[in-house]
DNA sequence: TCACGCTTATTAGCTTAGCTAATAAGCTTG
DNA sequence: CAAGCTTATTAGCTAAGCTAATAAGCGTGA
């Protein structure tokens, strides 16, 4: 046990950690680039494949109408494509594009060079720490 | 070293459990309820004393015209008071109200139960692992 | 000493991101 | 096949962020 804060310290300390971090992301978007709730959509359609538009909001932890105005506008910049559900007519599937497929790989190289400059500073064990802490918040945020 | 995961991985991972665990965080807020970024900005007074509203935008990583706003919503709620700078005209020293450090004590206690409630549901290694990520963490967007 | 240039805070106006409530369309089932 | 559920969208709101512009005060150099 390294660290013995209380339960409450941890929680808090979390919190800010999370929101400020969170903020600094935010901060680090080139104008006229995706936005990171714009990207994490587009980056869960390509883990999940096709997905309708409820299913994508549940697995970016928004309600549905926030996941439409995001579907649209990734829709107006090409990113996105829809086709409609095989059986259930109300239902609609959504993929990257090509186009979207390309962003998506563009970002992988290029994007989050802030974070990755950051997380290359810390020592290896460090960086150990911050992958298995990443799996765990992951896992909290799931619920 | 329980990961080897490549370092894109580890940056894609790492923003993508910010970004959801972030926003599950805000959908914790109460109606009516200070928002997290409040109460960041409230904490911050807290800890850093009185500060003029550009030195909490720094603090808070945050334009300072967004500061004005936050520190209007804090103001309406009687949460923080302002005093003339003792020797500059143009600057405004802000610290938490008496009814402001109330409310501070009160979220210290009663507030964050749910992320405190799913910390308490991990291993004591892993809220360890947690504890020392959160440190990690705030240190990568102190800059 | 005072005019000009910097700093600070605010205002105005915009975008994004989130929410709830209400609608419309399509399914499903008794 | 009507009644009720599910899905997606629309409408309308708030919060949170930004940049550009303004106004006030400070400080300095000619």
């Amino acid at each position: 046990m390294v660290t013995q804060a209380s339960a409450e310290e941890l929680t808090q300390r979390l919190r800010d950690a999370i929101t400020r971090l969170n903020r600094r992301l935010r901060q680090e978007r080139p104008v006229g680039d995706l936005t990171v709730t714009q990207l994490s959509a587009l980056t869960s359609l390509r883990i999940g494949g096709a997905l309708t538009p409820r299913e994508l909001s549940e697995a970016e932890r928004v309600q549905p109408p926030t996941m439409t105005k995001i579907v649209a506008k990734l829709e107006e910049r090409g990113l996105i494509s829809r086709t409609p559900h095989p059986t259930d007519g109300r239902q609609v599937l959504l993929s990257p594009s090509d186009q979207g497929f390309a962003v998506l790989d563009d970002y992988q190289r290029v994007r989050d060079e802030w974070l990755a400059g950051k997380l290359a500073d810390l020592s290896a064990q460090e960086r150990d720490t911050v992958a298995r802490a990443a799996a765990l918040l992951e896992r909290l945020a799931r619920d």
